[in-house]
RNA sequence: GGCCCGGUAGCUCAGUUGAAUAGAGCAGCAGCCUUCUAAGCUGCGGGUCAUUGGUUUGAAUCCAAUCCGGGUCACCA
């Protein structure tokens, strides 16, 4: 059992013995460095309802519980309103001589609970960027650190392949590509379908400058201009099945899938099943038939369906266009049935963009009110968007980051350090472009991942991501460190002595004991940076701990033993941990 | 304007179910490679936790008001 559940159990049970307090919240903390001890329990929350002094309660509780629980702690004290506990070694030795070897540690069994967790999410009429490198790498760790938890995964993807913005590139590709191919242009798909997107949105802007010369007004102009028009009429021509749309919309996509999957395949990105919005939203029109037959949903008199919300807070909301074509939501309301048709997970998790909180929010509500049983499942996992130091990112003003520009400036910047250190002199050429992208993709991702998803996030494009500090490559540096030991050393010989522990050692044991508690609490509050954080700190204190003390030449034989274990087991929870950010750990660097 | 989110060191971020003197990294300064990898270690300086008021033994954390920033309220996705 986790040291900290221990610790309230044992001060659990003495407070209802001896004080028939009953109370579930006992408050306990690691104990600051400045003091003496290992873990601390905060008394002020119960000195109230016992009447006592803070003092005198921290002096019975502290030596009841070392009368009672000798094996588990060595020494009390009691400052103020805080009793603080010293665990005994004997503790600690046993966990890390118990879990050393263990390949697996941290790992819960599996439960048999399914959940879903839909991510990426792309568009296929423009690249992928930063924005969606942030939601990828959150996505995937996020499944991984359930996996951990003991959760049956599905990863899922929606393409957004059809749509108005799919028109709009399609549309501009006709009337100025003469043709053009990724392959006649040397250009990868997904950017080459990106540019005629970029284009539609140039020459719709010059369209509309112009009739608002002629005296149109703003909005009707950007209605009324050419090529809006034909991007609307070739929606219609989808929807009703024509075959030469079809067939240029299956070219395009096509290009645009083949880029996709080569940064996929780059950042490690992987899917159990991608759905196609062109598969879900007929879906989604009937179930809106469903809703007009039921009264859920309401017809406008020019043909548009509703749904009206004011009575829960919210507004009314469209459901479907007036020329009969679906909007956003009506696509999300099918797949929602579909994925719960599939796999019937009893939570499923959408990781998107928090400028989306209010279609989610209106997602939920609407299955509920169509009686979907879908609807209590889903999850949005609101996360916050990448900025620029000058704010938004714009495609207008030429600012978005492209993730495979990213890719290429971070896997330069390690090889350019790489070469600077001079260390690897003797790595094959295949070793070397592995090390690079271990260390350039491993920055990037642990960049993007170690703040909290909830929050918005700032990027400086001037400066290159940072390789020192609180930074992947510091952790994959601790573990190369550790490896490098363990290839010198045979497997840790003598007994289950080495006490005492010294501050350093005992330091890295608590640290390595928290892995289980770090990976539920990351997985409970679906927040990988809580892991990055703790695999940050770990690494910090095992780079303390080597800066200190020798593994190899230990004063004694269990020292050895001892101090061979830590190391076993700090590699294994850094590569693990790390793993579960999608991020690999090099023997070597 | 309605609703939602945020404001902590020069910069990027932790800490927000109330608890000891508010923490990291970067940047700056000073040390450390005859010893398992210096992509490292050790130390120093740096704060009106947006502001004001309130609740409390105790507030960055809870409440109220104000200021500032962002998102959203599309027949875009």
């Amino acid at each position: 059992m986790e040291i900290i559940r221990e610790i309230r159990q044992a001060v659990g049970r003495i407070l209802q013995r001896d004080y028939a307090f009953t109370d579930e919240t006992i408050l306990i903390n690691a104990t600051k460095p400045e003091f003496e001890g290992d873990y601390t329990v905060v008394l002020f929350s119960f000195v109230k309802a016992l009447k006592k002094k803070p003092e005198e309660l921290g002096n019975e509780l502290g030596a009841a519980l070392l009368r009672e629980n000798a094996a588990l702690f060595s020494a009390f004290n009691v400052i103020k309103g805080f009793l603080n506990l010293t665990v005994s070694d004997g503790f600690w030795l046993d966990f890390v001589y118990r879990e050393s070897d263990n390949q697996d540690f941290g790992r819960s069994p599996r439960r048999g609970s399914r959940v879903m967790i839909e991510y990426s999410s792309p568009n296929t009429n423009k690249p992928l960027h930063l924005g969606h490198l942030r939601n990828n790498f959150l996505g995937w760790s996020i499944a991984e650190i359930y996996k951990a938890n003991g959760y049956d995964i599905v990863k899922t993807c929606i393409a957004n392949d059809r749509g108005i913005h799919i028109c709009k590139s399609m549309i501009a590709w006709q009337l100025f590509a003469n043709g053009a191919t990724p392959e006649s242009t040397g250009i990868k798909g997904d950017h080459l379908v990106g540019d005629y997107y970029v284009l539609f949105g140039n020459e719709h802007k010059k369209q509309v400058a112009g009739l608002v010369a002629a005296g149109m007004d703003k909005d009707t102009a950007e209605k009324e201009a050419p090529i809006m028009k034909a991007a609307q009429q070739m929606l219609v021509d989808w929807e009703a099945g024509k075959p030469e749309v079809h067939a240029l919309w299956k070219k395009m996509n096509g290009w645009v899938y083949a880029g996709f999957d080569e940064t996929y395949r780059r950042i490690g990105s992987d899917f159990d099943k991608t759905y196609y919005e062109s598969n879900t939203y007929l879906l989604g029109k009937e179930l809106v038939e469903r809703g007009l037959e039921n009264g859920v949903f309401e017809k406008e008199a020019d043909g548009s369906v509703w749904i009206d919300l004011t009575a829960d807070g919210l507004d009314r909301k469209i459901v479907q266009r007036k020329d009969g074509t679906a909007v956003y939501i009506t696509q999300d309301i099918g797949l929602a049935v579909k994925k719960y048709e599939e796999f019937h997970a009893g939570l499923s998790i959408y990781v998107v963009g928090d400028e989306q909180n209010y279609h989610f929010k209106v997602l939920k509500l609407i299955c509920r009110k169509l009686g979907l049983p879908s609807a209590d499942g889903i999850f949005h996992l609101s996360y916050g968007m990448v900025e620029l130091p000058t704010g938004r990112m714009k495609t207008r003003e030429g600012t978005v980051v492209d993730a495979d520009d990213l890719l290429d400036e971070m896997i330069a910047e390690a090889t350019r350090k790489t070469k600077e250190l001079g260390k690897t002199e003797d790595f094959s050429l295949d070793e070397l472009e592995e090390l690079y992208r271990i260390i350039g993709l491993g920055g990037l991702k642990f960049f993007l991942l170690r703040v909290d998803p909830k929050k918005r996030m700032v990027f400086n494009p001037e400066e290159s991501i940072d390789l020192h500090g609180y930074t992947a490559t510091f952790i994959q540096y601790a573990y190369a460190r550790i490896r490098s030991i363990l290839r010198k050393e045979a497997g840790p010989a003598g007994g289950a002595a080495g006490s005492p522990l010294l501050p350093l050692e005992k330091a890295l044991a608590i640290n390595l004991e928290r892995f289980p508690a770090v990976l539920d609490q990351a997985c409970q509050e679906m927040n990988p940076s809580v892991l990055a954080a703790y695999l940050f700190e770990l690494a910090k204190t095992y780079n303390s701990f080597y800066a200190e003390h020798s593994v190899s030449g230990a004063e004694t034989a269990e020292k050895k033993a001892l101090r061979l274990r830590l190391c076993m087991l700090t590699a294994t929870v850094l590569r693990n941990g790390m793993n579960m950010l999608g991020i690999r750990v090099p023997e070597r660097m």
